[in-house]
DNA sequence: GTCTATATACAGATAGAC
DNA sequence: GTCTATCTGTATATAGAC
Protein backbone atom coordinates (compact mmCIF):
# COMPACT_ATOMS: atom_id res chain seq x y z
CA UNK A 1 0.00 0.00 0.00
CA UNK A 2 1.00 3.51 -0.42
CA UNK A 3 2.60 5.51 2.27
CA UNK A 4 -0.40 7.72 3.42
CA UNK A 5 -2.25 3.91 4.33
CA UNK A 6 0.88 3.01 6.43
CA UNK A 7 -0.14 6.48 8.73
CA UNK A 8 -3.63 5.63 8.38
CA UNK A 9 -3.18 2.03 9.40
CA UNK A 10 -0.36 3.40 12.23
CA UNK A 11 -3.56 5.86 13.49
CA UNK A 12 -5.87 2.97 13.98
CA UNK A 13 -3.44 0.46 15.59
CA UNK A 14 -2.27 3.03 18.11
CA UNK A 15 -5.73 4.06 18.90
CA UNK A 16 -6.97 0.49 19.30
CA UNK A 17 -3.87 -0.21 21.70
CA UNK A 18 -4.43 3.25 23.73
CA UNK A 19 -8.69 3.10 23.72
CA UNK A 20 -8.25 -0.66 24.96
CA UNK A 21 -5.61 0.26 27.75
CA UNK A 22 -6.52 3.43 29.07
CA UNK A 23 -9.92 3.96 27.48
CA UNK A 24 -11.74 6.08 25.07
CA UNK A 25 -12.36 9.27 27.11
CA UNK A 26 -8.87 8.78 28.76
CA UNK A 27 -6.82 8.39 25.69
CA UNK A 28 -6.32 11.74 23.71
CA UNK A 29 -5.98 12.40 19.99
CA UNK A 30 -2.37 13.54 21.08
CA UNK A 31 -1.48 10.18 22.45
CA UNK A 32 -2.61 8.37 19.36
CA UNK A 33 -0.57 10.90 16.84
CA UNK A 34 2.61 9.87 18.97
CA UNK A 35 2.32 6.73 19.61
CA UNK A 36 1.63 6.44 16.09
CA UNK A 37 4.47 8.70 15.03
CA UNK A 38 2.07 11.29 13.01
CA UNK A 39 2.29 14.88 14.09
CA UNK A 40 -0.95 15.71 15.52
CA UNK A 41 -2.63 18.61 13.22
CA UNK A 42 -2.49 15.42 10.47
CA UNK A 43 -4.32 13.50 12.31
CA UNK A 44 -7.09 15.59 11.39
CA UNK A 45 -6.44 14.84 7.66
CA UNK A 46 -7.44 11.10 8.17
CA UNK A 47 -10.13 11.19 10.96
CA UNK A 48 -12.41 14.39 11.09
CA UNK A 49 -13.51 13.41 14.37
CA UNK A 50 -11.68 11.43 17.53
CA UNK A 51 -15.47 9.80 17.33
CA UNK A 52 -15.00 8.97 13.03
CA UNK A 53 -11.27 7.18 14.39
CA UNK A 54 -12.87 4.94 16.98
CA UNK A 55 -15.27 3.73 14.56
CA UNK A 56 -12.09 2.98 12.49
CA UNK A 57 -11.67 0.80 15.25
CA UNK A 58 -14.36 -0.39 15.64
CA UNK A 59 -14.46 -2.08 12.22
CA UNK A 60 -10.97 -3.10 12.90
CA UNK A 61 -11.70 -4.95 15.96
CA UNK A 62 -14.99 -6.47 13.54
CA UNK A 63 -12.69 -7.53 11.04
CA UNK A 64 -10.04 -9.23 13.71
CA UNK A 65 -12.76 -11.04 15.42
CA UNK A 66 -14.26 -12.76 12.19
CA UNK A 67 -11.27 -13.70 11.37
CA UNK A 68 -10.50 -15.31 14.90
CA UNK A 69 -14.12 -16.83 14.55
CA UNK A 70 -13.38 -18.27 11.21
CA UNK A 71 -10.44 -19.19 12.85
CA UNK A 72 -11.64 -21.12 15.59
CA UNK A 73 -14.05 -22.91 13.50
CA UNK A 74 -11.55 -25.05 12.38
CA UNK A 75 -11.90 -27.40 14.97
CA UNK A 76 -12.80 -31.21 14.35
CA UNK A 77 -15.58 -30.94 16.94
CA UNK A 78 -18.05 -28.78 18.22
CA UNK A 79 -16.57 -28.34 22.10
CA UNK A 80 -13.00 -27.98 19.92
CA UNK A 81 -14.04 -24.75 18.21
CA UNK A 82 -15.83 -23.56 21.98
CA UNK A 83 -12.59 -24.20 24.03
CA UNK A 84 -10.36 -22.31 20.91
CA UNK A 85 -12.40 -18.97 22.09
CA UNK A 86 -11.63 -20.14 25.39
CA UNK A 87 -8.47 -20.84 25.09
CA UNK A 88 -7.56 -17.60 23.28
CA UNK A 89 -9.07 -15.75 25.67
CA UNK A 90 -6.57 -17.41 27.88
CA UNK A 91 -3.41 -16.64 25.62
CA UNK A 92 -4.34 -13.03 25.81
CA UNK A 93 -4.92 -13.23 29.35
CA UNK A 94 -1.84 -11.16 30.23
CA UNK A 95 -3.94 -8.10 28.02
CA UNK A 96 -7.12 -9.04 30.19
CA UNK A 97 -5.24 -8.73 33.23
CA UNK A 98 -4.03 -5.06 32.41
CA UNK A 99 -7.06 -3.73 30.58
CA UNK A 100 -10.19 -6.34 30.69
CA UNK A 101 -11.49 -8.09 27.45
CA UNK A 102 -10.70 -5.75 24.64
CA UNK A 103 -14.43 -6.18 23.64
CA UNK A 104 -15.71 -6.13 27.07
CA UNK A 105 -14.45 -2.76 27.81
CA UNK A 106 -15.49 -1.12 24.87
CA UNK A 107 -19.11 -2.34 25.66
CA UNK A 108 -19.26 -1.00 29.14
CA UNK A 109 -17.99 2.33 28.43
CA UNK A 110 -19.37 3.10 25.16
CA UNK A 111 -23.07 1.71 25.53
CA UNK A 112 -23.23 4.58 28.06
CA UNK A 113 -23.30 7.49 25.32
CA UNK A 114 -25.38 5.40 22.84
CA UNK A 115 -25.16 6.43 19.34
CA UNK A 116 -23.01 4.80 16.00
CA UNK A 117 -20.00 3.69 18.68
CA UNK A 118 -22.15 2.41 20.81
CA UNK A 119 -23.62 0.31 18.62
CA UNK A 120 -21.22 -1.06 16.57
CA UNK A 121 -19.22 -2.03 20.25
CA UNK A 122 -22.17 -3.73 21.01
CA UNK A 123 -22.31 -5.56 17.56
CA UNK A 124 -18.75 -7.26 18.44
CA UNK A 125 -20.09 -8.84 21.40
CA UNK A 126 -23.24 -10.10 19.55
CA UNK A 127 -21.38 -11.54 16.68
CA UNK A 128 -19.61 -13.09 19.17
CA UNK A 129 -22.90 -14.50 21.14
CA UNK A 130 -24.13 -15.38 17.43
CA UNK A 131 -21.31 -17.39 16.82
CA UNK A 132 -21.49 -19.53 19.71
CA UNK A 133 -24.95 -19.67 19.82
CA UNK A 134 -24.69 -21.00 16.03
CA UNK A 135 -22.07 -23.80 17.59
CA UNK A 136 -24.45 -25.01 19.87
CA UNK A 137 -27.30 -25.35 17.05
CA UNK A 138 -24.17 -27.32 15.23
CA UNK A 139 -24.55 -29.30 18.29
CA UNK A 140 -28.37 -30.03 18.38
CA UNK A 141 -29.29 -28.04 21.32
CA UNK A 142 -32.26 -26.33 19.15
CA UNK A 143 -34.06 -23.83 21.07
CA UNK A 144 -31.66 -23.62 24.15
CA UNK A 145 -28.92 -22.72 22.00
CA UNK A 146 -29.58 -19.02 22.27
CA UNK A 147 -29.61 -18.88 26.21
CA UNK A 148 -26.63 -21.75 26.55
CA UNK A 149 -24.94 -19.11 23.84
CA UNK A 150 -25.63 -16.57 26.43
CA UNK A 151 -24.28 -18.01 29.81
CA UNK A 152 -21.16 -19.09 27.70
CA UNK A 153 -20.00 -16.04 27.02
CA UNK A 154 -21.58 -14.20 30.46
CA UNK A 155 -19.05 -16.97 31.90
CA UNK A 156 -16.15 -15.38 29.78
CA UNK A 157 -16.93 -11.82 30.16
CA UNK A 158 -17.77 -11.96 34.05
CA UNK A 159 -14.45 -14.05 34.25
CA UNK A 160 -12.70 -11.34 32.26
CA UNK A 161 -13.76 -8.68 34.50
CA UNK A 162 -12.44 -10.78 37.53
CA UNK A 163 -8.83 -11.31 36.08
CA UNK A 164 -8.57 -7.48 35.31
CA UNK A 165 -10.32 -6.37 38.45
CA UNK A 166 -8.23 -8.71 40.89
CA UNK A 167 -5.25 -8.70 38.36
CA UNK A 168 -5.14 -12.30 38.60
CA UNK A 169 -4.38 -14.55 35.59
CA UNK A 170 -5.22 -18.21 37.22
CA UNK A 171 -8.92 -16.52 36.71
CA UNK A 172 -9.63 -16.94 32.70
CA UNK A 173 -7.38 -20.08 32.57
CA UNK A 174 -9.37 -21.95 35.64
CA UNK A 175 -12.32 -21.44 33.49
CA UNK A 176 -11.41 -23.77 30.72
CA UNK A 177 -11.74 -26.59 32.44
CA UNK A 178 -14.78 -25.32 34.22
CA UNK A 179 -16.28 -24.94 30.58
CA UNK A 180 -15.06 -27.98 29.08
CA UNK A 181 -16.75 -30.06 32.22
CA UNK A 182 -20.28 -27.57 31.56
CA UNK A 183 -19.99 -28.30 27.79
CA UNK A 184 -19.82 -32.07 28.59
CA UNK A 185 -22.62 -32.01 30.69
CA UNK A 186 -25.25 -29.83 28.59
CA UNK A 187 -24.41 -32.04 25.64
CA UNK A 188 -25.08 -35.76 28.03
CA UNK A 189 -28.46 -34.32 28.94
CA UNK A 190 -28.83 -33.16 25.42
CA UNK A 191 -28.71 -36.82 24.40
CA UNK A 192 -30.86 -37.92 26.51
CA UNK A 193 -33.65 -35.99 24.99
CA UNK A 194 -31.94 -36.31 21.46
CA UNK A 195 -33.91 -39.88 20.91
CA UNK A 196 -37.08 -38.03 20.76
CA UNK A 197 -35.91 -34.93 18.51
CA UNK A 198 -34.43 -34.43 15.08
CA UNK A 199 -31.35 -33.89 15.46
CA UNK A 200 -29.88 -30.48 13.42
CA UNK A 201 -27.24 -30.96 10.75
CA UNK A 202 -24.24 -29.12 11.09
CA UNK A 203 -24.07 -26.24 9.07
CA UNK B 1 -27.56 16.69 60.86
CA UNK B 2 -26.57 20.31 60.12
CA UNK B 3 -27.03 22.00 56.68
CA UNK B 4 -23.45 21.26 55.65
CA UNK B 5 -23.64 17.67 56.55
CA UNK B 6 -26.97 17.84 53.56
CA UNK B 7 -24.87 19.32 51.00
CA UNK B 8 -22.16 16.90 51.22
CA UNK B 9 -24.39 14.14 51.59
CA UNK B 10 -26.14 15.67 48.25
CA UNK B 11 -23.14 16.00 46.48
CA UNK B 12 -22.37 12.03 47.30
CA UNK B 13 -25.39 11.25 46.19
CA UNK B 14 -25.33 12.97 42.55
CA UNK B 15 -22.02 12.09 42.13
CA UNK B 16 -22.80 8.21 42.88
CA UNK B 17 -25.29 8.34 40.37
CA UNK B 18 -24.06 10.61 37.95
CA UNK B 19 -20.38 8.11 38.11
CA UNK B 20 -22.68 5.55 37.52
CA UNK B 21 -24.63 6.59 34.36
CA UNK B 22 -22.21 9.00 33.19
CA UNK B 23 -19.25 6.92 34.09
CA UNK B 24 -16.27 8.79 36.23
CA UNK B 25 -14.56 10.94 33.39
CA UNK B 26 -17.59 12.19 31.30
CA UNK B 27 -19.13 13.19 34.20
CA UNK B 28 -17.97 17.09 35.39
CA UNK B 29 -18.02 18.64 38.66
CA UNK B 30 -19.79 21.44 37.30
CA UNK B 31 -22.58 18.08 36.53
CA UNK B 32 -22.26 17.20 40.04
CA UNK B 33 -22.61 20.82 41.78
CA UNK B 34 -25.80 21.38 39.32
CA UNK B 35 -27.42 18.08 39.99
CA UNK B 36 -27.09 18.51 43.72
CA UNK B 37 -28.12 22.64 43.58
CA UNK B 38 -24.71 23.41 44.80
CA UNK B 39 -22.45 25.62 43.38
CA UNK B 40 -19.62 25.05 41.66
CA UNK B 41 -17.14 26.83 43.68
CA UNK B 42 -18.61 25.32 46.79
CA UNK B 43 -18.29 21.73 46.03
CA UNK B 44 -14.22 22.29 46.89
CA UNK B 45 -15.24 23.72 50.34
CA UNK B 46 -16.31 19.52 50.84
CA UNK B 47 -14.53 18.16 48.68
CA UNK B 48 -10.98 19.06 47.40
CA UNK B 49 -10.27 17.06 44.44
CA UNK B 50 -12.93 15.40 42.04
CA UNK B 51 -10.50 12.11 43.34
CA UNK B 52 -11.83 12.66 46.61
CA UNK B 53 -15.24 12.64 45.53
CA UNK B 54 -14.93 9.87 44.25
CA UNK B 55 -13.52 7.92 47.43
CA UNK B 56 -16.36 9.63 48.86
CA UNK B 57 -18.79 7.37 46.33
CA UNK B 58 -16.56 4.50 46.81
CA UNK B 59 -17.26 4.80 50.79
CA UNK B 60 -21.32 5.15 50.57
CA UNK B 61 -21.23 2.13 48.13
CA UNK B 62 -19.72 -0.01 50.36
CA UNK B 63 -21.48 0.91 53.22
CA UNK B 64 -24.66 0.13 51.12
CA UNK B 65 -23.33 -3.22 49.60
CA UNK B 66 -22.68 -4.37 53.48
CA UNK B 67 -26.09 -3.44 54.55
CA UNK B 68 -27.33 -5.34 51.20
CA UNK B 69 -25.10 -8.78 52.35
CA UNK B 70 -26.96 -8.16 55.96
CA UNK B 71 -30.07 -8.15 54.37
CA UNK B 72 -29.49 -11.12 52.34
CA UNK B 73 -27.67 -12.49 54.89
CA UNK B 74 -31.41 -12.92 56.73
CA UNK B 75 -32.17 -15.44 53.96
CA UNK B 76 -33.01 -19.13 55.57
CA UNK B 77 -31.06 -21.28 53.74
CA UNK B 78 -28.06 -20.55 51.52
CA UNK B 79 -29.66 -20.92 48.36
CA UNK B 80 -32.19 -18.29 49.80
CA UNK B 81 -29.37 -15.61 50.58
CA UNK B 82 -27.91 -16.83 46.88
CA UNK B 83 -30.99 -15.82 45.67
CA UNK B 84 -31.30 -12.96 47.34
CA UNK B 85 -28.58 -11.52 46.03
CA UNK B 86 -29.81 -12.86 42.17
CA UNK B 87 -33.39 -11.11 42.74
CA UNK B 88 -31.80 -7.62 43.93
CA UNK B 89 -29.91 -7.46 41.02
CA UNK B 90 -33.36 -8.56 39.09
CA UNK B 91 -34.92 -6.01 41.58
CA UNK B 92 -32.51 -3.22 39.85
CA UNK B 93 -32.49 -4.92 36.39
CA UNK B 94 -33.74 -1.29 34.97
CA UNK B 95 -30.62 0.24 35.94
CA UNK B 96 -28.59 -1.91 34.66
CA UNK B 97 -30.38 -2.05 31.68
CA UNK B 98 -29.19 1.79 31.41
CA UNK B 99 -26.07 2.06 32.83
CA UNK B 100 -24.79 -1.53 33.79
CA UNK B 101 -24.05 -3.11 37.01
CA UNK B 102 -22.59 -0.43 39.69
CA UNK B 103 -20.39 -2.12 41.17
CA UNK B 104 -19.14 -3.88 37.90
CA UNK B 105 -18.64 -0.55 35.67
CA UNK B 106 -16.50 1.35 38.53
CA UNK B 107 -14.44 -2.08 38.35
CA UNK B 108 -13.90 -1.67 34.74
CA UNK B 109 -13.80 2.11 34.45
CA UNK B 110 -11.76 2.71 37.47
CA UNK B 111 -9.19 -0.69 37.28
CA UNK B 112 -7.25 0.94 34.32
CA UNK B 113 -6.07 3.54 35.99
CA UNK B 114 -4.46 2.30 39.35
CA UNK B 115 -4.34 4.12 42.29
CA UNK B 116 -6.82 4.16 45.23
CA UNK B 117 -10.07 4.04 43.35
CA UNK B 118 -8.95 1.22 41.31
CA UNK B 119 -8.71 -0.78 44.72
CA UNK B 120 -12.11 0.78 46.30
CA UNK B 121 -13.73 -0.60 43.10
CA UNK B 122 -12.30 -3.81 43.60
CA UNK B 123 -12.35 -3.96 46.78
CA UNK B 124 -16.63 -3.67 46.35
CA UNK B 125 -16.36 -6.27 44.03
CA UNK B 126 -14.20 -8.50 46.47
CA UNK B 127 -16.52 -8.22 49.41
CA UNK B 128 -19.34 -9.72 47.32
CA UNK B 129 -17.03 -12.24 46.40
CA UNK B 130 -16.19 -13.23 49.47
CA UNK B 131 -19.72 -13.20 50.94
CA UNK B 132 -21.05 -15.58 48.34
CA UNK B 133 -17.71 -17.62 49.45
CA UNK B 134 -18.95 -17.55 52.91
CA UNK B 135 -22.19 -18.88 51.79
CA UNK B 136 -20.77 -21.71 49.95
CA UNK B 137 -18.66 -22.87 53.13
CA UNK B 138 -21.60 -22.79 54.76
CA UNK B 139 -22.81 -24.95 52.74
CA UNK B 140 -20.42 -27.44 53.32
CA UNK B 141 -18.79 -26.97 50.30
CA UNK B 142 -15.23 -26.72 51.70
CA UNK B 143 -12.42 -26.25 49.20
CA UNK B 144 -14.67 -25.64 46.35
CA UNK B 145 -16.02 -22.44 47.67
CA UNK B 146 -13.77 -19.82 46.24
CA UNK B 147 -14.11 -21.09 42.60
CA UNK B 148 -18.02 -21.77 43.18
CA UNK B 149 -17.90 -18.21 44.35
CA UNK B 150 -16.07 -16.81 41.55
CA UNK B 151 -18.38 -18.82 38.71
CA UNK B 152 -21.32 -17.32 40.53
CA UNK B 153 -20.24 -13.70 40.83
CA UNK B 154 -18.74 -14.23 37.03
CA UNK B 155 -22.27 -15.07 35.84
CA UNK B 156 -23.72 -12.21 36.90
CA UNK B 157 -21.49 -9.99 36.27
CA UNK B 158 -21.57 -11.04 32.73
CA UNK B 159 -24.90 -11.43 32.43
CA UNK B 160 -25.28 -7.44 33.47
CA UNK B 161 -22.65 -6.99 30.90
CA UNK B 162 -24.97 -8.65 28.33
CA UNK B 163 -28.07 -6.89 29.84
CA UNK B 164 -26.64 -3.32 29.35
CA UNK B 165 -24.67 -4.21 25.76
CA UNK B 166 -27.86 -4.97 24.09
CA UNK B 167 -30.29 -3.16 26.78
CA UNK B 168 -32.38 -6.33 27.34
CA UNK B 169 -33.89 -6.88 31.01
CA UNK B 170 -34.96 -10.37 30.54
CA UNK B 171 -31.02 -11.52 30.32
CA UNK B 172 -30.72 -10.97 34.05
CA UNK B 173 -33.75 -12.19 34.60
CA UNK B 174 -33.68 -15.56 33.22
CA UNK B 175 -30.38 -15.75 35.51
CA UNK B 176 -32.63 -16.52 38.65
CA UNK B 177 -33.76 -20.13 37.74
CA UNK B 178 -30.52 -20.52 36.08
CA UNK B 179 -28.29 -19.98 39.19
CA UNK B 180 -30.78 -21.62 41.09
CA UNK B 181 -30.96 -25.03 39.51
CA UNK B 182 -27.08 -24.78 39.32
CA UNK B 183 -27.52 -24.30 43.18
CA UNK B 184 -29.37 -27.28 43.37
CA UNK B 185 -26.86 -29.43 41.25
CA UNK B 186 -23.78 -27.95 43.08
CA UNK B 187 -25.29 -28.98 46.60
CA UNK B 188 -26.58 -32.47 45.56
CA UNK B 189 -22.95 -33.47 44.23
CA UNK B 190 -21.61 -32.80 47.23
CA UNK B 191 -23.69 -34.57 49.25
CA UNK B 192 -22.60 -37.41 48.17
CA UNK B 193 -19.05 -36.84 49.02
CA UNK B 194 -20.14 -35.54 52.03
CA UNK B 195 -20.21 -39.15 53.39
CA UNK B 196 -16.41 -39.04 53.73
CA UNK B 197 -16.16 -35.28 54.18
CA UNK B 198 -16.26 -33.38 57.78
CA UNK B 199 -19.70 -31.21 56.99
CA UNK B 200 -18.58 -27.64 57.90
CA UNK B 201 -20.65 -25.55 60.74
CA UNK B 202 -22.48 -22.77 59.73
CA UNK B 203 -21.10 -19.25 60.53
C1' DG C 1 -0.18 15.37 1.62
C1' DT C 2 2.35 17.28 5.60
C1' DC C 3 3.00 19.78 9.74
C1' DT C 4 3.38 24.12 12.83
C1' DA C 5 0.93 27.26 15.10
C1' DT C 6 -3.19 28.42 16.97
C1' DA C 7 -8.26 28.95 17.75
C1' DT C 8 -11.92 27.38 20.67
C1' DA C 9 -14.06 25.17 24.39
C1' DC C 10 -14.31 23.43 28.68
C1' DA C 11 -12.39 20.83 32.37
C1' DG C 12 -10.52 21.03 37.30
C1' DA C 13 -9.22 24.05 40.59
C1' DT C 14 -8.50 28.74 43.15
C1' DA C 15 -9.10 33.69 44.98
C1' DG C 16 -11.38 36.42 47.54
C1' DA C 17 -15.76 39.18 48.48
C1' DC C 18 -19.58 38.34 51.38
C1' DG D 1 -19.71 28.58 55.25
C1' DT D 2 -21.14 30.37 50.73
C1' DC D 3 -20.72 31.65 46.01
C1' DT D 4 -19.06 34.58 41.89
C1' DA D 5 -15.52 35.33 39.04
C1' DT D 6 -11.61 33.68 37.25
C1' DC D 7 -7.11 31.23 36.64
C1' DT D 8 -4.75 27.53 34.40
C1' DG D 9 -4.18 23.55 31.86
C1' DT D 10 -5.39 20.77 28.23
C1' DA D 11 -8.50 18.64 24.84
C1' DT D 12 -10.53 18.75 20.20
C1' DA D 13 -10.29 20.83 16.15
C1' DT D 14 -8.80 24.40 12.47
C1' DA D 15 -5.91 27.63 9.56
C1' DG D 16 -2.77 28.05 6.55
C1' DA D 17 2.33 27.89 5.22
C1' DC D 18 5.03 24.50 2.89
Amino acid sequence: MTRIQDKRVRLVDAAKALFHTCGFHLTTLADIAQEANVPLGNVYYYFKTKESLAEAVLVKRSRELHEALQAWEQGETVKDRLLAYVQYEIDNVEQTVQSGCPIGSLCQELAKQGGSLADGAAKLLNDTLLWVEHQFQSMGMGHDSHELAEQFVAAIQGNALLTHTFKDPKILEKLKPTLSAWIDKVASSKNVSMQREKVEEYA
